[in-house]
DNA sequence: CACCCCATCTGACTGGCCGTCAGATTTCCG
DNA sequence: CGGAAATCTGACGGCCAGTCAGATGGGGTG
């Protein structure tokens, strides 16, 4: 199943205009960092590329649809953090693993924060496509870490009363977001290790119990 | 200190113009909740309020302007929340009051999520005055949680690794982004009761202790 | 090597929104 | 009622979105 590249017109494309969506998908990343989501413009794009706007339409059918694809290619690079959450973490190593995988996730999202930006608010405002990119993402690691609360509650460690797919969904929210919070905290005395340290005891008490 | 409301230019205005003014704010918001802050046309609000672009830019310097107005409104819808956190809650009124600040922060957020969710996004793509009232408006809740945090770490009933202004932080940051998730959640098998349930749980336990 | 075909690219255009300004209209008050 | 101040708006230049017909260019073929 190639699932090719393909056009704006259905047409399978080559190498040559391969190279060209390259360049305008990084360039949209570029741009997406640089100034939001707000100020994105067509324009910019394909004046940072060097082409013009009509052969940015002939790639993507208007600037929501690169944002979407470049969504797609950052939940690949989500993909890895699964690996932190298998096998489950024990009371003895939870805390080291757990900063693991605190700190592989605030990679992953240093690196993608501004796609993830205006993907999230696509999908809150309810634009379907990127509702299901970011539920695929999530769950990715919304699942790893429900597997292992739900252990937890049945080995006793955590309350009964304790949902686990929606607590790892919150667990998941509020690692996302204090990271967006980030630049408001440090002014108010919150490290960067401050808040590593933090979310890592907030998630091992969390998950394996405290 | 009246502080009384302005035109662009710096003009005190008139009662007419307040009730301009207050129509425009208005139309923002209603747009702001049907097509979300990427589709928010000036042209379009005017076109709402049945007056001309040139008004709009009367009171306003532009759009973001007025966004900014009507989160600074909604901060003052926040701050009735605090109540909830004083007194500290106690193991053996925390669920009940846990429960009841949940619900009263589910409905600030459900009447104002269009302008929270423009303002956290400029906020975080680095707007100064947007961040401004983020910070100010979280910072009632956060102030709420870490002072009992805080007392229940003097307790020893919390750990002392955990910082209580970052964990506080880190709770309303789940909180509010959990609001986001909701609609993709119900739809695997999350309600809108277990999400309550769910974070009144996480927040007794990281508030008060297990 | 010259030619041709088709993938790829683009100039040019229409329509819409932004932000401004000078002047029209309404309100207020003596 | 008259005039000044407050408020509103028509009209305009500039920029961007999205489209289409036609130009360009690179690789395969005879």
């Amino acid at each position: 199943m190639p699932n090719k590249v393909r056009s704006v017109d259905g047409r399978v494309i080559g190498s040559r205009a391969q190279a060209t969506r390259r360049r305008l998908l990084d360039s949209t990343a570029k741009l997406l960092n640089e100034q939001g989501v707000l100020e994105l413009r067509v324009v910019d794009i394909t004046r940072e590329v060097g082409t013009s706007a009509a052969t940015f339409y002939q790639y993507f059918n208007d600037a929501d649809a690169a944002i979407l694809a470049l969504a797609e290619e950052a939940t690949d690079d989500e993909r890895p953090l699964v690996d932190h959450l298998r096998p489950f973490w024990e009371p003895a190593d939870a805390a080291e693993r757990a900063r693991a995988f605190v700190e592989a996730y605030i990679e992953y999202w240093d690196q993608h924060s501004a796609v993830l930006r205006a993907r999230n608010l696509k999908a809150e405002e309810g634009d379907r496509a990127f509702r299901a990119v970011r539920s695929q993402a999530n769950l990715l690691v919304i699942d790893g870490l429900q597997q292992m609360m739900a252990d937890g509650v049945r080995r006793g460690r955590l309350p009964e009363t304790l949902d686990p797919f929606t607590a790892a969904a919150a667990l998941v929210a509020m690692i996302e977001r204090l990271l967006g919070f980030e630049n408001e905290m440090t002014k108010r005395g919150s490290s960067r290790q401050l808040i590593r340290d933090t979310l890592v005891t907030l998630l091992v008490r969390s998950v394996v119990g405290p």
